[in-house]
DNA sequence: ATTCTTAAGTTCCCTCAGGGAACTCGGCTA
DNA sequence: TAGCCGAGTTCCCTGAGGGAACTTAAGAAT
């Protein structure tokens, strides 16, 4: 898997996948995030790897997004526990499971439920507008390059066309969005 | 990588995961989302083999993700383009890139942003409860059993510690949440 | 009519990451 | 003092991914 070039990659899709974009990563996080957070623990129930639990474990800790910790004195054990930087990957568990409850739920529904304890309802989460609050999709946004973008040949920011739509019209294919 | 075996889980997550925890798809996505459809397109763009590019969208077509599609004729040629069920997996996408945005932008800022052409403005997604549009985050959110868990030893659904509040109080261990 | 070029993949070889299971090591506990 | 966690390491083996060359089909150039 190729990490480090990932990481260098002027996108932030790109930076998040390349510590997110593995199979295993988003299930450490959800097991955590839920209040699994020993090592045997996360070995059994998600059926991973010993030896790459551990590289996994140490790499998310090495990011900041976990923390190790013991948890007890007599006898020394440890475990981990989600940082701010963890927990604001949250919304990227809630958006993936939202998906997979729209398309992969079977018959008798999904498997879980998110109960929003604000307004005591089960909620689905919705990606919205910080500023108007309606859901964003993919027909109502267009992707601009930022100020931290880097241009240049090769370094795509993110979405070439729609960002040509500033300047100049596209050429005849059809646009995807 | 375990593909197969995560497919089976009776968790959205590792549902969605199955599909979308590669390196790779997320990327593919993005490009196809702004554009970006062509085989040999895809491949210069992202620096991935062909190999496992043409492994990808094959995969992705399967699922029902992205369909291929002749743009023209004379001479013939192909591209990808998302179906529905590929356009909702947007909110993954910006949920990734608002968590790289928030936690890799260098001092000059984020390399890409979103406008919001509903209301006009640069937006920053949040992923909002659908009755309230409060933000979701661990804290204000709790994880029941939904209707298509299945139930038995070893198929945790999502989240037993929250589970477990509504009958049984926890153990002693902090909880996380 | 032959050669060039482009698009869209395949094929081949090779390395390295992941799976599985056994081993380690400190520190209780019976 | 033998056993038993919890928390990893180590070992071997297979298979997925990288890189680069090859293929096929259909214009376009000369």
């Amino acid at each position: 898997m190729t990490r480090t070039p990932l990481a260098d990659v002027a996108c932030s899709i790109a930076r998040a996948t390349d510590l997110f974009g593995d199979a295993w990563t988003a299930l450490i996080m959800r097991d955590v995030l839920t209040g699994v957070t020993r090592f045997d623990d996360l070995a059994h129930d998600l059926g991973i790897s010993r030896k790459v639990l551990a590289a996994r474990l140490s790499r998310l800790v090495e990011e900041g997004v976990l923390v190790r910790e013991r948890y007890q004195e007599r006898p020394p054990r440890e475990h981990y526990r989600a940082t701010p930087k963890g927990e604001e990957l949250y919304p990227v568990l809630l958006a993936l499971m939202e998906w997979g409850d729209r398309w992969y739920a079977g018959p008798a529904g999904p498997p879980a439920r998110i109960r929003h304890l604000g307004c005591g309802l089960d909620t689905t989460p919705v990606s919205a507008c910080a500023h108007c609050g309606e859901p964003l999709t993919v027909g109502n946004t267009t992707q601009l390059p930022g100020p931290g973008g880097r241009t240049g040949p090769g370094t795509r920011v993110l979405g070439p066309l729609l960002a040509a739509r500033e300047d100049t019209p596209e050429t005849g294919r059809p646009a995807t969005v």
